[in-house]
DNA sequence: CCGATATATATCAACTCTATATATGACGGA
DNA sequence: TCCGTCATATATAGAGTTGATATATATCGG
C-alpha cells in the first residue's frame, strides 16, 4: 500500500491538509488498516498534484500557522477508484508483542505480566475508540470495517484473557538477572 | 521491528542462512507477525557481524551456490534478550484488503463477491498452515503465539463468512461501468 | 522558563522494500 | 531445444517510508 493510495482515498471524503491526512491514518478512522507518516505524505501529496490528480490552494488562520487545503481532482478521483480494481496485495502485521512472548522464557513473569496486561488495556482503548468512531460515521461500508475491526479487536482481547496465565506460567521466576542499564 | 532484532530472534535457534531467515519471515512461523526482505536483511546481518553479535562462514554446496551460515555470539543472544524488557512499539497493520471494503459502494457487487471469498480462503490457507506449525513446534511459548494467531484467524473468518452478504449487498448492482484497461 | 500538547508545513538521514542480477539445478510445455 | 517457473543461495541499487527534527503560533501546568 502506498501512501498516494492513502491520500487519495481519505481525499475523495473531503479536501483537507496533510497535518490532518497524518493524524487520520495514525489515529483516526484509517489508523485501523493503513499508516503514514510526515516524510512521507508531502511528497506524495506533491507528486499527486504534479500528476494533476489533486491541487491545493494556501488558507491563512489566525494564530496558527496557515494550511494547505488540497482536494482531489476528478481525474484523481477516477484513478483512485480504478486503482481498486487491481488485485489486493497481502495484509501486513508486524508485532513487537508476539515476538516478545516468543522468548517469554527467558524473562521473568513480572515483565510478561505487566505486558500481557498493557496489552489487554489497548485492546479496551481500542475498542472503545471504535465505538466512539462507530457514532461519528454513517457510510455503510465505514461501519462495516469498524464492527468487522472490533469483532476482531474483541476476540484478541478475550483470547488473552483466557489464556495469560498460561503465557506468564511459561516465564522465569524473579532470579533472571535484570539487565544492566534498567 | 527493525530487521536486525528479526535476524537475533530466528539465530537464537541455530544458525542458519540469509535466505532462510527471509524465508521464515516471510512464509514460515515468523511470517505472522514480522517481515523482512532481501534487501533489509543482508545489510542488517553485515552489521550484526561488524558489531560483533553474529559471525559467519561460508558452506559450499554441491548443485546449488555455496551459503554463508550465520550463528549468534553470546554477545548477540545477551543483547538480543535484554532488548526484549525494552517498551515494546505498537502493532503494525496495513491492509488493502479493508480499504478496499471502504469503497464498495463504488464497486460492482461481483468484484465485492470474489475478494471476500479470496479473504475467506486465505483465512482458511492460514489456519492450515498454523496448524501445520503447531505439530513442528514444541517450545510452550511458540505454541502459545500459534493458537493465538489462529484464534484470531478463525474470529475474522467466520466475521466475513457471517456478514458477507451485508457487505455485498452495499456494493453496486452490474452496470458500473468497468475500466478500461480491464 | 520549560515541557507537553495542539495545529500546521517541510525535510533529512537511516532504514526497508521491490526489483533485479548472479549461480546451480529440476521440471514441464511448446 | 528453449523458455518459464520453481527452488536454494548471495547481493545490491533505486524508490519509498520512518523517525527525528526544524519552524511557526498558541495554551496549559509545574
Amino acid at each position: 500500500m502506498n501512501v498516494k493510495t492513502i491520500c487519495l482515498a481519505i481525499l475523495t471524503q473531503g479536501e483537507t491538509t496533510g497535518y490532518d491526512i497524518r493524524k487520520r491514518s495514525t489515529e483516526g478512522d484509517y489508523a485501523y488498516f493503513m499508516e503514514a507518516s510526515f516524510g512521507s505524505i508531502y511528497p506524495a501529496l506533491s507528486k499527486l498534484e504534479e500528476e494533476g490528480y489533486v491541487t491545493s490552494r494556501t488558507v491563512a488562520q489566525e494564530g496558527k500557522p496557515s494550511k494547505r487545503v488540497y482536494q482531489i481532482t476528478e481525474t484523481g478521483r477516477t484513478f483512485f477508484i480504478n486503482s481498486l480494481y487491481d488485485e489486493l496485495n497481502d495484509d501486513v502485521f508486524r508485532s513487537e508483542f508476539l515476538l516478545f512472548l516468543r522468548f517469554v522464557e527467558d524473562l521473568p513473569k513480572s515483565l510478561v505480566e505487566k505486558r500481557v496486561n498493557e496489552r489487554i488495556a489497548k485492546c479496551d482503548d481500542a475498542i472503545e475508540n471504535i465505538k466512539k468512531l462507530e457514532k461519528e460515521f454513517t457510510k455503510p461500508s465505514e461501519l462495516w470495517v469498524l464492527k468487522f475491526g472490533q469483532h476482531c479487536m474483541r476476540g484478541a482481547r478475550q483470547y488473552l484473557i483466557d489464556h495469560k496465565h498460561e503465557i506468564i506460567a511459561l516465564a522465569q521466576d524473579e532470579n533472571v538477572p535484570k539487565r544492566a542499564a534498567e
